[in-house]
Order: structure tokens, then C-alpha cells, then sequence
DNA sequence: ACCACCGTATTATTTGTATAATACAGCCAA
DNA sequence: TTGGCTGTATTATACAAATAATACGGTGGT
């Protein structure tokens, strides 16, 4: 079973795109594996405080994603495998850092303070 | 007068953020002066193409940071100062890169791994 | 077989984003 | 001074995100 102690939900994004966002880093990162089960629409939505139906549009969205399988009346379970996991990963890397880099460019930030930027925001 | 040329809306984002986004972004990198004028709700909304109050709701925000400064009638102009300028950019760094920094370590990768793909990417 | 839990579906309501159509008063250059 | 542009305000409509309250049938352990 997935383990959602971690999620904390910010404002500013979509509920449903945070849920599909920590699946994903879940995976890229190992802590979520191929067949792990991932708590039910229900259980999922009172355990951080949501809609039933905000927690099933982001599972609907994962499985047409085919990154989770459900089936009516059985427990939903991921479905990945290491090229899926590679294609998540790119996917979210040029997504995130992509519109850093282009944000900081944009700010007339050069190469090299960018490095030494992320170097220093990291610790 | 603030030039929006390479403005482009993205989806994903409310557009009042992006302009928002636009100016500041610009400010910081020297684009955007201290006293530089602003173009009007009208003229800036069917220059990109979207609707007065869009804009409106932007230029009002940016007045509440004490970014530009309106008046009845007339032209809004920006008023920013060094320190200002400063904490702009602090604020921007903050949340963009802080963002993604967080990301990539809910994603596993290492801070070798980070600034190599940064390097990468930048290019 | 029962029954609690599961996924799924439907309808309604609220809030935020964006558009649209006006309207009014202040500023300022010709 | 006049007329066009300015900021500001109001009302209405449309769509997406999120909540709320149900309802129905499938699954699986006891």
C-alpha cells in the first residue's frame, strides 16, 4: 500500500495534480513500485482531507496515463515497468527544470549563478 | 513603455499570473526600469489578445506589491527601487527554484545529479 | 452467502478564472 | 476647451476545480 505520510497539499495548483505529481516522484524515486496498491478513492480522500472526487479524477488521469489499473469493486494497483519509469522521469525533469531554466533566463540570470544558486538552495 | 513582445501565454497558468510574472521577471533583469511606463488595460489586452479585466486584475495586484502606481486618467507607470528590486528577485528564486529543488529531491536525484542536468539543460 | 469495501456515475453548489458589454469620471495633448 | 485615452466599476455568462450527497453494481474475505 502506497504510503501518502508525506503528501502535504499547497495552494496555488490543482488538488488533483499534486495526488498524480507525488505517485509520480513516488516511482521515479523507487518508494512507489510495480503492484504496489494504492489506497482507495475513499480512504485516500479522508485521509488528506479532500473529495472522493477530486482523489478519483487524479486516479482516473494516472490510469489513462496507464501508470495504475482499477477495476470496479477490487483495490486499484500501480503498473510500471523500467522504461515507464524512465519516461515519467524525463517527463517531470523537463517539466519542472525546463520552466526553471527558462524562467531564469528570462530573469537575466546567467549559467553560472544559476548553478551556484541551486548548489546553495539545496542545502 | 514596457515592451511585451516576447510575451507568449502559456496554459497551465492563469493568464493575470503570467503577466504578472512577466513584469517582475523583467525588473529583475533590467528590462523593466523605475519609472518606465505601463502600457494601458486596453492596449495591453488586445496586444495579447485577452480581456481588459485580465489585465486589470494583474495591474492591481502588481499595485498592491507597490510594483507600478495608477491614477485616474493617466498612464500607470512602474516605481521600484534597488531594495525592492532585490526582494523581487529573492521572492522569484524562492519559489521557483526552491520549488523545483524540492521536486527533484522527492524524485531521488542527487545534487551532483541536479546541477549536471541543470548544466544540460541550460544549453 | 453475506456484507463491508471497492470503483464508478450522477446531480447540485461554490469559488476562481476569463470573457463580454457597458458606463463614468479623470487626465492631457491638440 | 474639447475629445480621445485613461483608470475604475458593474453586471452577466461560461468553464474548470472542488465539494457534497447519493446511488449502483462488482469484489473478496469471513
Amino acid at each position: 500500500m502506497i504510503s501518502f505520510e508525506q503528501f502535504k497539499i499547497e495552494d496555488g495548483y490543482p488538488i488533483y495534480t499534486q495526488i498524480i505529481q507525488y505517485i509520480k516522484r513516488g516511482i521515479v524515486a523507487g518508494r512507489i513500485r510495480n503492484q504496489d496498491e494504492v489506497p482507495s478513492r475513499r480512504v485516500l480522500s479522508s485521509l488528506i482531507g479532500v473529495n472522493p472526487n477530486t482523489v478519483q479524477k487524479a486516479y482516473r488521469m494516472l490510469e489513462e496515463e496507464n501508470i495504475i489499473e482499477s477495476r470496479s469493486g477490487a483495490i486499484s494497483y500501480v503498473t510500471v515497468d523500467a522504461s515507464k519509469i524512465a519516461s515519467i522521469r524525463s517527463q517531470l525533469l523537463e517539466g519542472d527544470l525546463g520552466a526553471v531554466v527558462k524562467a531564469m533566463k528570462q530573469m537575466g540570470i546567467s549559467k553560472e549563478e544559476a548553478l551556484r544558486l541551486m548548489a546553495k538552495l539545496w542545502d
